[in-house]
DNA sequence: CCTCCACAGGAAGCGCAGGAGT
DNA sequence: ACTCCTGCGCTTCCTGTGGAGG
């Protein structure tokens, strides 16, 4: 439902609601996961008789519908529980805010006693106050997305999964969420086995799953026959192409939508599509990197800044245009440089290689093993994205400049 | 075949900050 | 307020590895 003043302004527009392609929307419906609502529905089901469900852990990359699905399950659950009569209650706490075990309870708690203030409370009042729901017959359940950001995961796992052992009736569920695939090795081997009591996995969307989502979205958002076909073809090929990611693909219709009406057109266009992936990829690149720390960004920066410098080179040499890809040991190098022009500290060449490997879990970059033809064993680095949209974004953003 | 190269990545340990316990 | 403990970022040291070169 639009606000009057939202129709007004766009009443010019491709859109005739934007709030349905807008990243943070929960749609009803979730194409392509049926499979993953059904069976967590299953895994669930037990608390409707009262029981302890298994708990559950999720994980798969970003915008493959874990957290929606979640959501819109426990949702329909916390409808159906309150219709019958049950007692259900579900809390979801975005971990990334509350990286706590301190911090996670409280929001948690605050959602079960909406009218208190917890601030200020000791952790074990807290804890207390939560068996105290769940003891009064309550089950509850508990939704931790981006589990990993949590500092002191174990702590927290075991004790809610400790909690169900004090209680007589009621219970305490947990459902994880995590899009890091390394983030169950790290974990306490207990908590491992009490966290993944259940484990499922979100596969990245394809190019035609992607197609069906957008275009189900754009009949929401787009003023009728304002979207053509081909654009969201080209905005799934895109995204798919890049992650499978069903955010990215959202992303790129909204900016292609915005493109359209800054240009008062009355139709998205596979132009506007194309125009929006460069600005999509960019505010991807800064959202990666601006949380990275200030070493990282360097790394980066040095890996960004050799390969614009030796690409005319290898040009000159082959004749034509080639990937730019580095050794190992000359980033290392140039890393140095860099990090003695603008910071004195320089980090030791095992803790470099370590960097590398984060930024290459985070995508940014790719990583290959030196094959025949390099003498010893090194890794070959490429940049995941445009070397040229990176360096200046580093250079503008972080204060970094040549 | 052996040796060297240029790394990869595991293990141990160190200094520090911040939280818990007293 | 005081210690004690713990996690984190990092260094140092070390063993492994695959190909080049003699």
């Amino acid at each position: 439902m639009a606000n009057i003043f939202e129709k007004e302004l766009e009443k010019n527009s491709v859109f005739t609601d934007r709030n349905f392609i807008s990243p943070h929307y929960v749609p009803d419906k979730l194409p392509f996961r049926d499979s993953q609502i059904r069976d967590i529905t299953t895994i669930l089901s037990p608390i409707l008789h009262g029981r302890k469900a298994d708990n559950l852990f999720l994980y798969g990359k970003t915008g493959t519908g874990k957290t929606s699905v979640t959501k819109h399950i426990t949702g329909q659950l916390e409808a159906f529980a309150s219709s019958k009569n049950l007692g259900i209650e579900c809390a979801y706490v975005n971990c990334r805010n509350h990286n706590s075990k301190y911090r996670c309870l409280i929001k948690a708690v605050h959602r079960f006693f909406p009218d208190e203030n917890f601030l200020g409370y000791s952790a074990s009042f807290i804890y207390d106050k939560l068996l105290e729901k769940a003891g009064a017959g309550k089950n509850l359940v508990l939704i931790l997305d981006e589990i990993d950001k949590v500092k002191d995961v174990d702590d927290l796992v075991y004790a809610l999964t400790r909690a169900n052992d004090e209680l007589g009736k009621g219970s305490i569920n947990l459902i994880g969420i995590s899009n890091n695939l390394l983030f169950k090795d790290r974990l306490d081997p207990r908590t491992k086995s009490s966290l993944c009591e259940k484990e499922m996995v979100f596969p990245p969307y394809n190019a035609e799953e992607l197609s069906a989502i957008l275009g189900e979205r754009a009949r929401l958002a787009f003023r009728k026959g304002s979207v053509e076909e081909s654009a969201i073809s080209l905005a799934s090929a895109y995204a798919a192409q890049e992650s499978g990611d069903a955010r990215t693909a959202v992303m790129l219709l909204l900016r292609a939508g915005e493109l359209s009406d800054k240009k008062s057109l009355s139709k998205v266009t596979d132009r506007e599509v194309e125009g929006a992936k460069s600005k999509v990829e960019e505010e991807i690149i800064l959202n990666m990197i601006s949380t990275l720390p200030e070493q990282q960004q360097l790394v980066l920066y040095s890996i960004a800044s050799l390969t614009l410098r030796k690409r005319p080179a290898m040009r000159r040499i082959t004749g034509e245009e080639v990937e730019g890809v580095l050794y190992s040991g000359e980033v290392y190098d140039e890393y140095c440089v860099s990090a003695k022009k603008y910071k004195e500290s320089v980090v030791s060449a095992r803790w470099y290689r370590q960097y590398i490997n984060e930024l290459e879990m985070y995508g940014l970059i790719v990583t290959t093993a030196s094959g025949k033809g390099v003498k010893g064993q090194t890794r070959f680095i490429k940049l995941g994205f445009d070397a040229e949209k990176i360096f200046s974004l580093l250079e503008s953003g972080f204060g970094f400049s040549s």
